[in-house]
Formats: C-alpha cells, sequence, structure tokens
DNA sequence: TGCGCATTGGACCACTTGGTCCTATCATAT
DNA sequence: ATATGATAGGACCAAGTGGTCCAATGCGCA
C-alpha cells in the first residue's frame, strides 16, 4: 500500500476518534495529511464513506495487535489472560489521557443507527472481539463453573469496558476506568470454580 | 412555558436521538415541529446550542421521572429497587425496539471530546445519577459487606448500562441488553452480606 | 523516448449549514 | 385603542459541505 494512502489513514483516524465521523471533513483530513488539494485527495479514494470504512478496518486491525494478541497467548493461563487484556483496555485509554475511547465504541454510538454500513461493520468488529473473548472462556472451562454462559459473559466484558470508556471521556478521569476494571475482573472471579487454580500464575509461585 | 416551545423540544429530542446532534439541522427541528420557518424558531430559542442544551435537561427530567423515582421509592427495599431499576432501564430500550438508547450515552459519546458545554452538562447529569444510586447503597449497608465501595460499584452499575444499550443498538438485539442487565444483578447481588435477606421481598413471601 | 502514476493547484458545482433581518398579520390583555 | 407577543413567510448571508474536472508538472520504469 502506498505511503500516502497509510498518511492520509493515519491522520483521519486521529481526527475522527477527536471529532467524529460526521464532524471531520474531507479538508480537514486534507490538511491533516498535508496533502496538496482535494484532487489529491480523491485520487486515493473515491469518497468520504470509504475512507471511513477503511479507517475502522486499519483501527481494528490495530487494536488486533494490542489487545486481541494477548487473548490469543498460548503460553499464559486463559483467565489471566483476560485480566492482562483488561489492563491492556486501560492502558490504550490511558494513553490519550483518559480521551477519546474505543473508536469503534464512539463510530458505534454516533452511526449505529443513522448509517447501515457502519453499524454493519462496527457489530463485525464487536463480534470477533466478542467471539475471541468466548474461544478463551471456553478453554478455561475446567476452571469455571459448569454454568457459566460464554456468549452472555463475553457480552459482559465488552459492554462494561465500553461503558467504561465512555464515562471515563465524560469524566475526565481515567480512575473511573480504572475502578470499573477492577470490579469486572471480580464479576470475572465470580466464575471461577471453587477450588480451581490458575494453571500459570502456580508455576510461577 | 409555551406549547410551541415543549413543542420545538420534542421534535428536537427525537431527532436529535435518532441522528445525534450535529446530524440534526436547525431546518430538520422546524420540518418536525412544523414551524413557518427559522424566525419562527429563533423567537424561542438563541440558538442551535441553547435548544440542544434544553433538549438535555428535559430528557434528563423525563427520565428522572420513571427510573429516579424508582431508586427513591421509599416502601420497596433497596436493593429491590436496584434491580426495578435496571428493569426499566431495559423496558425504556424496548420501546425503541432497542435502537436508540440512552440520551445521555449518545450524547456523551458525541460531544465529550469536542464540546466542553456539552461535556460538562452530560457530566451533571451521570453525577446526579450516581449520587441517587449510591444514596440507596449507603440505605442497603445493613445487608451489603462491609468493604462495598459506593462510588465505585454506582459507577460500575452506570458504566455496564451504558456499554449494554450501546451494544444493543449496535447488534439490533434486545437480547443482549437482558442478558447484561441479569448478569449486572448477580454482581450486585455478590455484594450482598452473607444471610442477608431483603427485607420487603420477605414480607411479602 | 514515452507511458503511467503521483503530485500540485485551483476553479467550480449544487447544496446545506447556522443565523439575521424585515415585513406583515393575528389575537389577547391592558 | 394600543402594545405585546405569536405566527407566518421569505430574502439573504458567509461559510462550509462532499465532490468533479481540468491542466500542468514531476518521476521512475520499460
Amino acid at each position: 500500500m502506498s505511503d500516502r494512502r497509510t498518511q492520509i489513514l493515519d491522520a483521519a483516524a486521529t481526527l475522527i476518534s477527536e471529532r467524529g465521523f460526521t464532524s471531520t471533513s474531507v479538508d480537514d483530513v486534507i490538511k491533516g495529511a498535508k496533502l496538496s488539494g482535494k484532487s489529491h485527495f480523491y485520487h486515493y479514494f473515491k469518497s468520504k464513506e470509504e475512507l471511513g470504512y477503511e479507517v475502522l478496518n486499519r483501527q481494528f486491525e490495530r487494536f488486533a495487535e494490542r489487545g486481541l494478541a494477548i487473548l490469543r497467548e498460548p503460553m499464559i493461563d486463559p483467565l489471566e489472560r483476560l485480566n492482562l487484556f483488561i489492563d491492556a483496555v486501560v492502558a490504550l485509554q490511558s494513553e490519550s489521557g483518559g480521551r477519546r475511547g474505543s473508536p469503534f465504541g464512539n463510530l458505534a454510538a454516533e452511526l449505529a443507527d443513522a448509517h447501515e454500513g457502519f453499524r454493519v461493520r462496527i457489530e463485525a468488529v464487536f463480534e470477533r472481539w466478542a467471539s475471541q473473548i468466548r474461544s478463551l472462556l471456553w478453554e478455561a472451562r475446567p476452571q469455571l463453573h459448569d454454568d457459566v454462559d460464554a456468549v452472555r459473559l463475553s457480552r459482559f466484558i465488552i459492554a462494561a469496558l465500553e461503558g467504561a470508556v465512555l464515562m471515563t471521556r465524560v469524566k475526565r478521569d481515567l480512575s473511573v476506568l480504572e475502578g470499573i476494571a477492577a470490579d469486572l475482573k471480580r464479576f470475572i472471579a465470580m466464575h471461577i470454580r471453587d477450588g480451581a487454580v490458575m494453571q500459570h500464575s502456580r508455576n510461577l509461585e
């Protein structure tokens, strides 16, 4: 992929995460990516919409590198991985100083009702995310109560994190996210079978 | 307050909850409220911004009627009230068929970073909401573990509900919200002191 | 040398945005 | 009778929107 293209995508990603999709104009993106003019932009993207879709994809891939990779890590106890994943979400949010949360949550709230194309794509993002957590829970099932509903629990985790990121943004206070993350871990721990021990943390002791 | 004013506010509230604040134009509101023209609108509101603020206030008051009133209900066991409150949020969402969630969550995601005026007002809404839950938890403290942190727990409840509403909107599936609501109740129940019983449900048996 | 893509730069398009201003009509309360 | 506020309707504004088109340059690759 050409250099310019990614440059445009990066600039757009920043702007969209700051101001939302509708409030980010093509001219803003052009300024942000230091292009010479409209023709230059439309040389790479056929419309603003297409730009948005590609930004969404890229953002997901980036997030996948950091967040989902942790969920898949084969050498660590699955439930331990889940905690690390939650920590990663907190860390990601910290980087922007508590502002601009998960780019998916933002776009979801902005466009879920208004723009079907985006809604479907965001749904797919959440689904891949959820399925990764589900398979992790499946892997951890020896340590979990028999009645744990992986579908429901995975949704709960995502919802709690998205909600936490949103509140953190509104309150401009990272400790909100930290507190919720800690509670979420406790909620997950609630599903652990009595007497079950994390396999890896035991080895480490 | 004049009839027209509330008519405009109602139309605006609907439009904003459907398409967001930035994507709702003054002309849209004028059409929605069946006004004769711009001058008619600006006869009642000095700017679109002011309109937005008043819509936010109204929406909060309306929500307060339904949701917060339940939290205050003096004749019901506090923890039972909390469950009823969660049910009310689910019911509210059901009315719009799983679409357009909490108007605060929507506006929060859209404007928290971009528009300080809205951010502050939304923060105030969440705070009043949280404080109502906090005082409920305080009331319920005889039934709760000593180490329950009311501030954190109240935030967790709000975050989980906001996140749940968001996911429900994205997935266009009300059962998502219902599942998360059920899990949230279980999480709250986790904080109940061993042997404690809900005062009122006992009376009813 | 020439082909094709990348880049530059700007004119231009129809349309929408929030907002102002002006005039005129109508009812109601003083 | 008169002032006040609601209603109506339209002209107008500067600025911004996404998007098109064109002409002229680079620039490397065959």
